[in-house]
DNA sequence: GCGTTGCGAAACTCAACCGTATCGAAATAT
DNA sequence: ATATTTCGATACGGTTGAGTTTCGCAACGC
């Protein structure tokens, strides 16, 4: 009976190979970045943008939605650094930040996973909110935090309110615009200034 | 050459019949509803459904497409009457109806094909939008309005941006939140007052 | 009655993809 | 060297659904 707990050397014969599992895991999102839906994706699709062979996808994961959730995983998310002196200059950044995201095909079709496919992939969702949403909405509370403990901002804001009204608005204009051309370049301020108003002493 | 333009009696064989036209719309508006994407929907599984053979619909859409677009057309969208005296009130009103509608399923589900079939399907969301959000865009449009005109709101408002912020935090309280379980029933009017403070004199 | 057209049902061909299995080659530990 | 495991490739049976065709019957105008 030897342990498989623990030790390095746990491998018998030839390793799995780390560039393989990265070819498809990049596939992957490629994939839905194009705007493949995960319903749509196919495994035999996968395997071939990656040059691999089925049998090295199934020998990793047994489901398409696991795949998917490990890709996704692999996501990382810049967040703006959110250190200036005024709360409308934080915000401002981090409404721009969010524009600047939509251009990007890539961040807008992920965007689309989690806003879609939440209902059928909820593990995928979850996962999704844990790794791309989350951060950024603590980094976004804890501006209005501030904004609140220094005075900047009255005392009785909610700051959940006033979070999804800063956040619902630049998103209602990215998604939901007829027209996705005309908006205006100074959006981000024009949406601080017109919320942050309501939270001012 | 017998024109064929006006005329009401212009069948030779025998009519199509709308009861199977209405039958096949239902099916398909009632699959997409309890969670079908529309690259799932099959065309087998719609005849199925609505009790018509295939060729029935074939023979009057060339694709899926064509057809759920049609569909979606037949959805009327049913809007709140916003004739109360108050700004307030009718932000309430609208935002009470928001909050309702995420509690059916089939209003859901609709909006996740106007949110992710977007990228893949442009005709369809264009429809969509068309019927569903743009008149619903003008009803709050005009109440804001209203607002400035009379001088309950301040007249250097922006109502894109006001519109924006109100319907914006809804939405992602209903769709982006964790935990959909916990959204506090006096929502609409926290969301109103938060806002509202910023745009009055 | 007769020609025409729509109807539902069923069968068909064709393609995509799933998940598994098999193969010879390659990579590693002992 | 040998045993073991992974590799990419390929083939396989099975399922699903598209889109077409055929069939016998029903509904309509004339």
């Amino acid at each position: 009976m030897v342990t498989e707990e623990m030790g390095a050397a746990r491998a018998p014969g030839r390793p799995r190979s780390e560039k393989a599992e990265k070819a498809i895991v990049d596939a992957a999102i490629d994939m839905i970045a194009e705007g493949t839906g995960v319903a749509e994706l196919s495994i035999e699709a996968i395997a071939a943008r990656a040059g691999v062979g089925k049998t090295t996808i199934y020998r990793r994961w047994s489901n398409k939605e696991d795949l998917v959730v490990d890709a996704l995983a692999t996501l990382k998310a810049p967040i703006p650094v959110l250190d200036a002196a005024s709360v409308r200059e934080n915000v401002v950044r981090y409404l721009g930040s969010m524009q600047q995201e939509t251009h990007h095909r890539r961040t807008r079709c992920i965007m689309n996973i989690a806003l879609s496919e939440s209902e059928r992939y909820p593990h995928l969702a979850e996962r999704f909110r844990e790794i791309a949403i989350k951060p950024r909405r603590e980094a976004l509370r804890s501006v209005i935090q501030r904004g609140v403990d220094s005075g900047e901002l009255r005392a009785d804001v909610d700051v959940e309110v006033a979070m999804a009204a800063l956040t619902g608005a630049m998103l209602f204009f990215t998604k939901w615009r007829d027209n996705e051309d005309d908006l205006p370049l100074d959006l981000p301020e024009r949406i601080a200034d017109q919320i942050l108003t309501g939270l001012r002493p």
